[in-house]
RNA sequence: GUGGUCGUAGCUCAGCUGGUAGAGCACUCGGUUGUGGUCCGAGAUGUCGCGGGUUCGAGCCCCGUCGAUCACCCCA
């Protein structure tokens, strides 16, 4: 029988790997919460009609990224390429925007698009995102540009850049586009390109081809059209990020993926990925509730690619912090039962341990201590079991002293750095 | 969806102009009867991605297919 295969460009981890890619996302989530961003937990599919509506007809996500299937009730269901839309639905459905504004959440899960797979693109990916609903202030949009900003220095990244512009409000867009659209037309492109440019002129800006990005080079830019209102907030997001020490460039040709985006747009982007320079993005959406069949509330968001970003942090060298692994490992030697009552007790101290099963030799359990990565370890014997007193040895040096068993818990948190940041 | 490159042991890879597989690392056991990392010895491991074709004979050539990878469209 032919060997099972993972579906075609899905992300998937597993030791000891899966412990960096738990610690990346771990770290992002972290940066929410202390923000007051609170978990929204929602399904991986939804309404067809909830993703054509939200992200928007002209997007490729739409028109040929969506896993879209039909359930035995004859409903369409496609599973989530964004997550965005989901929260908005869930917000409105559950009227969490009748309380104290702004609803700040956060959620983390998977999503997917049928996309060709590539460095850093799959067809199954992991976000975690925020959402910040029912205020219109600058200062919440930087406060969610901040929480991405802190979880990159905390990973430890150095090379990436946030990048911002203003989409304007509706009207701007409006002209914007018409005057676009009017360039556009008196230069030449084929035909699958000019195609693209009818459905959204703004795509053009992001086209990698060098003739095409001459040909564009002339084009009006939306920021020169801003409303006085908009020119006035997004001139407040730039001093605000100053104010907080969060370096930026402005990039006027932005262009966004997803329709909702207005206002303030922005991204992330790391130089050592590739082609694939997206480590999250995001912006304000204040026409989708509304679009949605909600009340009309502004909000701003941003969706972080967890997969792309553990790839930047391997790119930039960045090893797991220390004391993220294991504390202890024990090493039974004929007492396996007194063993794992031990562990089972340090365990609920919240000291990481694992022991040898099994009845493995000494040299083979001590060896399983060295890999386990755990940075102390113990014999357990007759004798420990008999004197109440165990050696409790440091992997790195090899030194090794003596400790009574009821004092174990106790000096092992004493020495352990960091103790509880990585449970 | 389009194009380039590539699929050999758990991992990284070698394998000549076609003659039915090899190294290093990792793994298990031992040298060392209660202390890992170094060293030495021994051992296990493959439908050579899959299917078909050419050939006396295919890991190697041809076709298809699946997957990976890189780029394009696009995006996290």
């Amino acid at each position: 029988m032919a060997r099972f295969q993972a579906p075609k460009g899905v992300s998937e981890y597993f030791p000891d790997r899966s412990t960096y890619f738990d610690y990346v996302r771990s770290t992002i989530i972290e940066s929410a919460r202390v923000a007051g961003y609170q978990l929204m937990e929602l399904p991986a599919f939804e309404d067809t009609e909830l993703f054509s509506r939200g992200v928007g007809e002209s997007t490729d996500v739409v028109r040929k990224e969506m896993y879209t299937f039909e359930d035995r009730g004859g409903r369409s269901l496609t599973l989530r390429p964004e997550g965005t839309a989901g929260v908005m639905r869930a917000v409105i459905e559950h009227n969490l925007d009748r309380g104290q504004l702004p609803v700040k959440v956060y959620y983390s899960g998977a999503f997917f698009r049928a996309e060709r797979p590539q460095a850093g693109r799959y067809r199954q990916f992991y976000q975690v995102g925020i959402e910040a609903i029912g205020v219109a202030d600058p200062r919440i949009d930087v406060e969610v540009i901040a929480v991405a900003d802190r979880a990159f220095k905390e990973l430890g990244l150095s090379k990436y850049q946030l990048e911002i512009t203003s989409l304007g409000d509706v009207l701007t867009r409006q002209n914007y586009l018409k005057e676009l659209r009017a360039y556009i037309a008196t230069i030449s492109l084929d035909d699958e390109t000019a195609a693209r440019a009818e459905l959204n002129p703004l795509r053009l800006f992001d086209d990698k081809r060098a003739e095409v990005k001459s040909l564009m080079s002339d084009a009006p830019v939306l920021m020169d059209f801003l409303t006085e209102e908009s020119a006035k907030d997004f001139a407040k997001v730039q001093e605000l990020l100053r104010l907080l020490g969060i370096d930026f460039v402005i990039n006027p040709r932005m262009v966004r993926g997803l329709d909702y985006y207005t206002g303030t747009a922005f991204e992330f982007v790391h130089s050592e990925l590739g082609a694939q320079t997206g480590i999250g993005g995001g912006g304000r959406y204040d026409g989708l509730m509304a679009q949605l069949g909600g009340q009309e509330l502004s909000g701003i968001g941003f969706g972080l690619g967890v997969d792309r970003i553990l790839l930047a942090c391997e790119a930039e060298g960045i090893a797991l912090p220390e004391g993220y692994g294991l504390d202890l490992f024990i090493v039974p030697l004929g007492t396996g039962d007194a063993a794992l009552t031990i562990a089972e007790e340090l365990r609920g101290r919240g000291i990481h341990v694992d022991l040898a099963f099994g009845d493995k030799a000494l040299k083979g359990a001590m060896k399983s201590a060295d890999r386990s990565g755990a940075t102390y370890s113990m014999v357990l014997g007759a004798d420990e079991l008999e004197s109440g007193v165990v050696a409790l040895k440091e992997m790195k040096t090899g030194e090794s002293s003596s400790v009574t068993l009821s004092a174990l818990a106790h000096e092992l948190i004493e020495r352990i750095s960091n103790f509880g940041e990585h449970s």
